[in-house]
DNA sequence: TACGCCTAAATTGTATACAATATACAATGT
DNA sequence: ACATTGTATATTGTATACAATTTAGGCGTA
């Protein structure tokens, strides 16, 4: 029997700042003013800090001695250097799986893959975006290597909040199914190599399509 | 001119609580109890909690809720699962500082890499290691990537005091400096890919000789 | 003896109080 | 009017106090 979830208060509050900032009540470069924060969650300022330095080794706060924190103004070239250190975790990931992906866990993907596939053709993209998101995710899990898993899924928040702009135009969309498929042939096949430089490519593609359709500053 | 290094109390307390890990005044699965260590450190708790977080997020402590903090028992498996993904990182870096390095920077690698090169034949086994993590961390440096840097850095620190066991063995020393010759004959050349596959093979195989003479649990 | 239950001590989690630092703004002199 | 300094206020950093939880051991009972 899994063990219950022992809860912290400063890691929900940690979640409710996340999702502040993701969906934008809190927007870059926003100052955070702790004991206004701490008035509007209802909780004390210990907890409050301890989340928002847990959001600062994430990278979505910075937090400069005696001047308090703000949340990160990321720029199109961080979020391009950001897609690329992913592509770098994915590709060992892909690799990784390629080479010893068991025949249950390939049909389990497929699967997802298959269902991301019609929702594609069906044009409904929150469902697409969903299941893409999920594909990456699991074959990061696949890999069996829980740091890798962690020190992906650090980065990828930071990239989150992002990804519906990533696959905006219908021509990237297209693109990114195509690689997809390229990618799932290659862990049939168990080319390890050909996954992991297919991965990669995919990936880094989408950071260049993100750096492009990035809000000017 | 260049601010002043404003320092805080809590960076204070991790970087003596990392020092107290990494030469194993702490050892592995060691309970930390906060009263304890605030009256050795002499700080109040605050610091301190805050300084057993950040440990925490660079994994070298666990920390369960109202259970405390425990130094985190690396087992073999686990070292060879941060090298893989270590050498993730610097495969991109290596791919990254081939493609674009410029003959200053060139030079000024080549120089280190000479300097662990005369080392490694006279025999001084701690001037070789110094040199040979500064060169690891001067082609992530080069990357220019921020993102990647940071990253990598944390994970390193996880690795860092196993590094002496690494390379214990004159042969796998032989080795590692011969690897080191090819990755820097790959950057002259300019020779992305095969940086890329050099430097992921080397870091790889270091962490397999890591987990091989890791102490049996 | 082995087991469960209870209580006390130890320890951690959270809130608050106090100290240090930064920011904003007024007063002063040029 | 402008720059500079001094002072008040706001805000963060640290210490301490209090609450909640876990851990250890004693006691009785089967």
């Amino acid at each position: 029997m899994r063990p219950v979830r022992r809860q912290q208060l400063h890691e929900n509050v940690a979640r409710q700042l996340r999702a502040l900032i993701l969906e934008g009540a809190l927007s870059d470069g926003d100052r955070i003013i702790e004991t206004a924060l701490c008035a509007q969650l209802n909780v004390s300022r210990t907890p409050l800090r301890e989340a928002i330095k847990t959001l600062t080794h994430e990278g979505l706060i910075e937090h400069r001695p005696n001047r308090g924190a703000r949340v990160t103004k990321t720029t199109a070239k961080e979020m391009r250097q950001l897609f690329e250190v992913i592509s770098g975790l994915e590709m060992l990931a892909a690799e990784t799986v390629a080479a010893s992906i068991k025949q249950s866990e390939f049909k389990r993907l497929k699967s997802l893959h298959d269902k991301m596939a019609m929702h594609h053709t069906a044009g409904e993209r929150d469902e697409y975006f969903a299941l893409n998101h999920q594909i990456h995710l699991k074959i990061v899990e696949l890999s069996g290597n829980p740091i890798l898993i962690e020190t992906h899924a650090s980065l990828m928040t930071r990239a989150r909040h992002l990804r519906y702009q990533a696959l905006a135009g219908q021509d990237r969309w297209m693109e990114a199914m195509e690689e997809h498929n390229g990618i799932m042939k290659a862990f049939e096949a168990g080319d390890a190599a050909l996954a992991g430089r297919l991965m990669k490519q995919h990936v880094r593609r989408t950071g260049e399509v993100v750096e492009a359709t990035f809000p000017a500053p």
